[in-house]
DNA sequence: GTAGGGTTAG
């Protein structure tokens, strides 16, 4: 609009000039055609269609090309049909490359039943007719349409040409016609028109589309000189079969070619980069797109927040989100789906409430955040705010709503969700379907979830099964999971997930043997073990007794996931197995794999048990200045018992020193305590000390006394403020 | 002279 109001304010002094000039020669026609002109420039379509409607006789043919451009342009049906009846009355017979040109404009309208009358009544006809014709079924959305008259233009006369075939492959790549196409294909090489760029790209497009990327690759690789539209084809192919990867290499390989890409390209690569979480990449795309000034794009903008909120740098996407001049629904929303995936809530609903406009994508992107960290409450109230203010819920919404329920053992409010989907016919959406038997299942429901399960009026997948298995198995109801085990493999695969369950079923029930038949039946077919599964075979083998094996199954596949890790050497050291617990420590070391807070823990409940006094204090050096990880209140709580339980009081003694916590009660009871019983006066009194302290009516008396082995606490409580006395 | 690709959010 900007644009055009600058473009008319000069139109206007242009006039000005003209009709000082006009005053001396005055011919009517050509003031007519200004006029028309000085319209046409000033976007003013109507204007310029009325004049020349209303003026009888002809004007020069390249006034009715441009008419027509702008027709086309604008979508103008009343316009274009103005400008065609105008030519046809004065013109005999009317030239057939500007009855193309209608041809053309009435597609571009939609309106294909003017373009093929015109097409039918036209005196001559030549082959940019039938190219205007296809190109008109091509481009007003009748694609089946588009190949019916190019096969009845090979019958014709005429024969194809470039311009026909770049049409007509469009339409083989809306209706993914890979046998047309690859026919075209034939015909283009035979007529020697391989050389051509346009028609190179777009059998890319039409291989990408249907899915058959090898062969979009090669045809890729065979164009001389790839333009931007042939980059930007590629990388977005990639992304679309889920080849990120290749996707953003492509992209790269763009630029090392010296080809400016286009602001479309950009975003298909910086999607690829957020599906990937490539955040390295993503940096370097974020470079490029400020080499070619392409920052203020606000699509371009919208798709770098996304992909730095994907990769969870949620500052570098606000930092994009606030320079950004053109922050439209998609930005605003990104930016709050950041937050709150990040577990942000309080800056996510921050910046919610401040959106100027919402969308059932932002309401989705904030309840998602609400589940994602757990917060059900919040979650819950928030969907009743979500109620008042949008009466639409979509399936993701439905989800997210039956999964508040469930974990909130929510029934009578799951029940409304399910009633919602049934009157609103979700019920043909299987993710939904799944969601509600996995809420029946989550609030105890089984038959429910069994009769929602059997009554899928949609096909059921192997989620649908998992669902209810899953709820059969929490309800331990182990031996109809193995029953639908069997059912299940007659409809369809199961996967890593299902045998889980399995396992885990298995366990409840210490079903060894079929235990052991379901993780042979996964190494038969190739089935991965990946973390999920580990701990559920960890599980199960450990609870039916054979915790060497699970030790044994878990050290062939040394998972680089710490917190498996963790489960392993905790598990270890709740059967009482810390030489093993120390052992799995040393192998996740060799491994590779960083240890955290919470495995330090459990190696040091592992030397507890074990009286590893030593190793425990070379453990807890190491955690701080090898892996420099932060000792924590808990570490310190773990290495107190370590010392007090084996009477290791120097140590003990040493370690306040250094410990940054005030101690708590326990820890000085426990302290108190080994005082008595390695008879330590200056520490136990500290201790009583500290005790007396933090308890104002409670009162530790340190006393060594020969029976000091029995390691009781001496209480002694304080009738009035005159001091301590011994019970 | 007529033709190809097509952006971003849960």
């Amino acid at each position: 609009m900007g644009v055009n109001s600058g473009a008319s304010a000069i139109n206007r002094l242009l006039q000005t000039n003209n009709s000082i000039a006009e005053k001396f020669i005055p011919t009517p026609a050509k003031t007519t055609v200004d006029t028309i002109l000085s319209h046409l420039e000033a976007g003013r379509l109507k204007k310029a269609v009325s004049l020349l409607f209303a003026a009888p006789y002809p004007f020069d043919l390249s006034l009715y090309g441009r008419l027509f451009q702008l027709c086309t342009a604008s979508r103008a049906i009343v316009e274009a049909r103005k400008v065609e009846s105008h030519l046809i009355t004065n013109y005999d017979p009317p030239p057939t490359f500007f009855l193309n040109r209608a041809i053309e404009a009435y597609g571009k309208c939609r309106c294909l039943r003017d373009a093929r009358e015109l097409f039918d009544e036209m005196p001559h006809r030549d082959g940019g007719s039938w190219n205007a014709l296809i190109t008109a079924y091509a481009k007003g959305g009748s694609p089946r349409k588009t190949l019916s008259v190019f096969l009845e233009m090979n019958r014709s006369e005429f024969s194809p040409s470039e311009v026909t075939f770049a049409s007509v492959l469009g339409s083989c790549g809306i209706l993914l016609e890979l046998g047309f196409a690859r026919v075209v294909h034939g015909v283009i090489v035979k007529l020697g028109y391989s050389d051509n760029v346009i028609l190179a790209s777009a059998l890319v497009d039409v291989y990408g589309k249907c899915d058959k990327m090898v062969d979009a690759r090669r045809m890729f690789d065979e164009i001389h000189r790839p333009n931007a539209v042939s980059w930007n084809v590629i990388v977005r192919r990639y992304l679309e079969v889920g080849d990120e990867r290749e996707s953003i290499s492509m992209f790269f390989q763009t630029i090392i070619e010296g080809v400016r890409p286009l602001t479309f390209t950009f975003s298909s690569a910086l999607v690829a980069c957020s599906k990937r979480q490539a955040f390295l990449e993503g940096i370097q795309i974020h470079g490029v797109v400020v080499k070619f000034r392409y920052e203020d794009d606000g699509k371009v903008a919208n798709s770098l927040i996304g992909m730095y909120v994907k990769c969870n740098d949620v500052v570098s996407a606000r930092k994009i989100f606030d320079q950004s001049n053109e922050k439209d629904l998609f930005s605003w929303t990104s930016m709050v789906s950041g937050y709150a995936m990040a577990g942000r809530l309080k800056e996510a609903q921050e910046l919610f409430d401040k959106m100027p406009e919402r969308s059932i994508i932002s309401w989705n992107a904030m309840l998602a955040g609400y589940v994602r960290s757990g917060q059900w409450e919040e979650a819950l109230s928030f969907i009743f705010k979500m109620r008042q203010k949008i009466k639409d819920a979509d399936s993701v919404t439905l989800n997210l709503v039956l999964n508040v329920s469930a974990s909130l053992s929510k029934l009578e409010f799951g029940k409304q969700a399910h009633a919602y989907i049934y009157r609103h016919g979700f019920e043909s959406v299987i993710s939904v379907n799944n969601a509600v038997i996995y809420m029946y299942g989550k609030c105890r429901d089984i038959k429910g979830a069994k009769y929602c399960f059997y009554n899928m009026s949609c096909r059921r997948d192997t989620i649908s099964w998992n669902s209810l298995m899953n709820s059969l198995a929490q309800h331990q109801m182990s031996e109809d999971v193995m029953a639908m085990f069997f059912e299940m493999q007659k409809e369809t695969t199961p996967n890593e997930y299902t045998f889980s369950i399995l396992l885990a079923a298995c366990a409840n029930v210490f079903a060894y043997n079929q235990g052991k038949e379901i993780h042979g039946f996964m190494i038969r077919n190739g089935y991965a073990i990946d973390v999920v599964v580990l701990g559920a075979l960890f599980e199960m083998y450990s609870k039916c007794g054979h915790l060497e094996y699970a030790i044994k199954i878990f050290k062939n596949a040394k998972p680089g996931d710490v917190i498996l890790w963790n489960s392993m050497i905790i598990g270890c050291c709740r059967v009482g197995k810390a030489t093993e617990a120390l052992d799995l420590f040393a192998l996740m070391k060799e491994t590779g794999v960083q240890p955290d807070n919470v495995t330090f823990q459990a190696v040091f409940n592992a030397c507890i048990s074990k009286g590893y006094v030593d190793e425990g204090k070379r453990y807890f050096d190491a955690m701080i200045s090898e892996y420099g990880i932060m000792a924590r209140l808990e570490h310190y709580e773990c290495m107190i018992k370590l010392y007090t339980r084996y009477g290791s009081m120097n140590e003990l003694d040493n370690l306040f020193k250094i410990m940054p916590f005030e101690p708590t009660n326990s820890i000085l009871i426990r302290v108190f305590d080994a005082c008595k019983k390695y008879r330590n006066p200056r520490l136990g009194e500290w201790a009583a000390g500290k005790l007396n302290k933090l308890n104002p009516p409670v009162r530790y008396h340190f006393k060594i006394t020969d029976k000091s082995s029995i390691t009781t606490l001496k209480l002694l409580f304080s009738q009035s403020d005159k001091g301590s006395r011994s019970l």
